[in-house]
DNA sequence: ATGACTGCAAACTGTTTGCAGTTAA
DNA sequence: TTAACTGCAAACAGTTTGCAGTCAT
């Protein structure tokens, strides 16, 4: 079992440490279901770790996206999103008047995805359905 | 055909008004193919009118996307991009290594709308499948 | 005439960077 | 021991805003 000395962040071996803050992060990505942006996870590390510093909650988002460990999304806003990575295949639907956004699933996907590849001659590696429009909720209260 | 005094902006009659710089960036979005961000728009103004202003863009940006004349697009980047609404529902693929977008439709868009309407009950308005990858140069290249 | 619009300058937000000190390995 | 990491402060890019003057209607 023992094959080197280094340690692994889901399984890429790398000169790469794991530090209190770093844990703190994975764990934190980890427990929140759904995605989270840079600025909410600043908010949560600081209650548990107060001197945490933003630049370190990018520098770490940026080290885990390049790993693959989180994955960016872009919704509407001018920041970034990220969320745990070898999630299910899910869409994000967004609601333009009150700014939820629900997540689900459509067995499409994969349909859309092996069409695109053989189409584009891309390889693809990530895809996300994004959808906006207006919920039940706001339909029934005018807009 | 004359129906009143108030100029419009593709079928909305309101409050607006067609100065120069509008009908300018306007046109500006009706050459340009495909999508463009707000400092390309800007550019490409200033050359045709030099005392323009990035936030009379920005600002008539806003308004064509209140009116419904461009939509904003979101790719990898922190900043957006709009393109003419109305364009045949389409998808993007852009290449996680070079960075090149490329445009391109399926039929299977409309089924995916149809199921997801009817399972979550919200009224969509918009939707972009978006889709990360290698192109094929790329891939021979090695990444 | 008047209020929608503009340019300007300054503010603001999200993100990135250089640096000097700290810490995991 | 040393290079990866951190916090800090300052820079940065993209975007927004208040204001006073201009212009379409």
């Amino acid at each position: 079992m023992k094959q080197g000395t280094k340690k692994k962040i889901n399984g890429n071996v790398k000169g790469i440490r794991m530090t209190r803050q770093r844990q703190l992060l994975l764990d934190i990505l980890k427990e929140s279901s759904g995605h989270v942006d840079a600025e909410e996870l600043y908010i949560e590390a600081s209650k548990r770790e107060p001197q945490i510093n933003r630049s370190t909650v990018y520098r770490n988002l940026h080290l885990f996206s390049k790993l693959g460990i989180v994955e960016e999304r872009h919704f509407d806003e001018a920041h970034h999103h990220y969320e745990f990575h070898a999630a299910p295949r899910h869409h994000h639907l967004r609601c333009l008047s009150c700014g939820k956004v629900v997540e689900f699933e459509s067995g499409l996907t994969k349909k859309v995805i092996e069409e695109t590849e053989k189409k584009s001659e891309f390889k693809i590696v990530s895809a996300e359905f994004l959808m906006s429009g207006y919920c039940k909720d706001c339909q029934a209260s005018g807009d």
